[in-house]
RNA sequence: CGGGGCGUGGCGCAGCUUGGUAGCGCGGGUGCUUUGGGAGCACUAGGUCGCAGGUUCGAAUCCUGUCGCCCCGACCA
């Protein structure tokens, strides 16, 4: 490809609504434009590296035995009720873009696939002689998401590659999965990338293990917790960890303690002169439980440790039997909407009696009261008195609500003993979440009744597995991780081109005429190469192709006329000067090199 | 959804407070010079100032509404 065909167009100045480098580079460098909030178009250039990746993870997942299809985007919401999930991924919050067609009929626009490959596996495979089997494909999935940021990284309309997997029992599904976990670090290795594989929640997906593939970055999303000793490695919503201690509470009598405006745990500490993990704090929130009335969630935290809203779904979810729909703070306006009095926000105490709920118009009349096992811990705490501006001290739990349930629902955090070895202490980090493994067991077969015959001759649900690597955003977490302060610096396995020849003045026969030579042999050797061919000077040319990161560069200039050229690496700006009749042999050899070692 | 901010040539911005019909840098085109690190000079094209109402003799500027985009947040109010 010649750089005066290629529709280029590089900007001198960033776009101010870019935030992130990775973000920036790829809009400087003329690879994507936004079309819309959270939608791009992949131009050419970028087309190239999405078409490496995906070529990449056909292979890997080819030689996994997976076959390749294409499922359709548009999906009817019947099978999505059936799977329990329509009402979760459209009401409220919900991120699935749906719409309603001239029948008046339902579809969903998919942001994944489950549904429909179990109804094709319902309608397919009858018997176990048919199992195990693994489909994937690549293709664009959609998320309305609540607040697309950040280019590709976390897009409305974006690529993605995701794979399902049937087996006849657990056993077998444990072998893909881990057949799948080897296959992507492959995957992400070839793609240049450095990755961390951590414990994750399986979240609205649904299922029991699960691990994620982590882009480290600081620019990442996502917080990550991890052992020294590499161990232990978890996203926040799912690690664990063992808390520090709390500092006991001398003060023993139950008592009254004036605390007037006081807004936060630490200044309420601060002010009474103990620590905050001496005192249990109180949140209440407001779950949509799938089937049921809206419930009010009294939750009990230790004064210094903070909620995981994951953990906390999975409590209440486990505790009622049911689907969380959606879980928010209980406002002061909602109280008022619902019918029911203030109530004294800040000085909450765990033992809040349900009479607050009893003129509940559309809530349940009772709180569903869970404490975190830290609080319940606690001997003698600090909480709340039910009464504005009013705190006491509490002996211990025995005199608190009996229904109240233990659970654990905080945020591990960095400096925490870990589980595994209580002398490693965990580290935080930031990391860009680019693949997940799933195993779904039968959460989705038993939903939509895709049953085999199994060996015996009855009728079972199938055990599945899910797999997905999110390709677009695993090419920005590339430029994440992989730029310097001229531009981007791609691995080579996915670049848009492995090499670049700059001819310095075009206008100079000699240097042209040796350029066009070069990129002729170069195409014949199957190597992709770029020709920057523009009738530019030779510093806009240096410029772009700093900026475009192709990790190769042939320079023909001044030395033209001896037969010399100049090969740089983009990586180290290493350069040497070479013979042009050496050129090919020694291009190749780069080429090999920066390869990760294992694929040259 | 809550809070904050921004919409002015392709990109980055000024002008708005104090209304008088639009400007700067980069980019585009043409010509000459230049030619290994985002060149110089000259000429030139390109904007119903997001959109819709309103106030006014007159609106990019003031008011109302609306659309779009970006940032922060959703752990005791």
């Amino acid at each position: 490809m010649r750089v005066s065909r290629l529709m280029l167009v590089t900007l001198r100045e960033i776009p101010a609504d870019a935030e992130i480098t990775s973000h920036q580079l790829l809009l400087k460098g003329g690879f994507i434009r936004r079309v819309a909030s959270g939608v791009y178009a992949y131009l050419p250039l970028m087309w190239r590296v999405l078409k490496k990746i995906t070529r990449i993870v056909q292979q890997e997942m080819d030689s996994t035995g997976a076959l390749e299809t294409l499922l359709p985007q548009l999906q009817p919401s019947e099978l999505w009720k059936q799977s329990g999930r329509w009402e979760a991924y459209t009401a409220g919050e919900g991120i699935m873009f749906n719409l309603k067609d001239r029948q008046n009929r339902y579809l969903g626009l998919g942001p994944t696939h489950e549904e429909v490959i179990t109804s094709l596996a319902k309608e397919l495979i009858n018997s176990y002689r048919q199992l195990p089997v693994t489909l994937y494909q690549t293709q664009t999935k959609f998320r309305d998401e609540i607040r697309p940021r950040f280019g590709l990284m976390r897009s409305r309309e974006f690529i993605m590659k995701d794979a399902y997997s049937f087996h006849a029992n657990q056993e077998c599904l444990d072998k893909t999965y881990k057949s799948m976990d080897n296959a992507y670090r492959n995957i992400f290795s070839r793609c240049g990338l450095k990755v961390l594989a951590v414990e994750a929640d399986s979240g609205a997906i649904g299922g029991v293990a699960s691990q994620e593939f982590m882009v480290t970055a600081e620019a990442g999303e996502d917080n990550i917790l991890t052992s020294p000793d590499g161990k232990y490695a978890a996203n926040q919503e799912k690690a664990v960890s063992i808390p520090p201690m709390a500092k006991p509470l001398e003060l023993s009598k139950d008592s009254l303690i004036e605390t007037p405006l006081n807004g936060s745990i630490n200044s309420l500490c601060k002010t009474l002169e103990i620590e905050a993990s001496q005192v249990v704090k109180v949140i209440l929130m407001l779950g949509k439980i799938e089937g049921k009335k809206p419930q009010p969630i009294l939750i009990s935290l230790r004064g210094d440790q903070e909620l995981n809203e994951v953990k906390l779904t999975n409590a209440i979810a486990d505790i009622l039997k049911a689907e969380v729909l959606d879980l928010h703070k209980i406002t002061p306006n909602q109280l008022k909407l619902e019918g029911l009095s203030e109530l004294p926000f800040g000085a909450i105490g765990p033992d809040l009696t349900n009479d607050a709920l009893s003129k509940a118009k559309t809530w349940s009349s009772s709180f569903l009261r869970i404490a975190d096992r830290t609080a319940i811990d606690l001997r003698t705490f600090l909480c709340g008195a039910n009464k504005l501006n009013l705190h006491r001290i509490c002996n211990g739990w025995e005199g608190m609500p009996k229904d109240t349930i233990s659970a654990d629902l905080r945020n591990s955090q960095a400096g925490d003993s870990c589980v595994h070895d209580p002398t490693q202490r965990l580290q935080e980090k930031r990391g860009i979440e680019v693949g997940h493994i799933f195993q779904l067991g039968r959460k989705y077969s038993d939903a939509l009744e895709a049953r085999f015959t199994n060996e015996e001759g009855t009728s079972e649900s199938f055990w599945m597995g899910c797999y997905g690597i999110g390709v677009s955003r695993l090419a920005q977490a590339a430029v994440e991780q992989n730029n310097d302060e001229h531009g981007i610096i791609w691995p080579i396995s996915i670049a848009p081109f492995e090499v670049i020849i700059v001819i310095a003045n075009v206008q100079d026969e000699t240097q042209l005429k040796l350029g066009e030579i070069l990129y002729q042999r170069m195409k014949d050797s199957n190597i992709d190469v770029l020709l920057d061919d523009r009738k530019e000077r030779a510093g806009v040319k240096f410029k772009d192709a700093d900026l475009l990161g192709v990790p190769l560069r042939v320079i023909v200039g001044r030395d033209a006329k001896e037969g010399k050229i100049e090969l740089l690496r983009r990586l180290d700006r290493q350069s040497i000067v070479i013979n042009q009749q050496d050129a090919l042999k020694k291009i190749i050899a780069q080429i090999n090199e920066l390869k990760p070692p294992e694929f040259q």
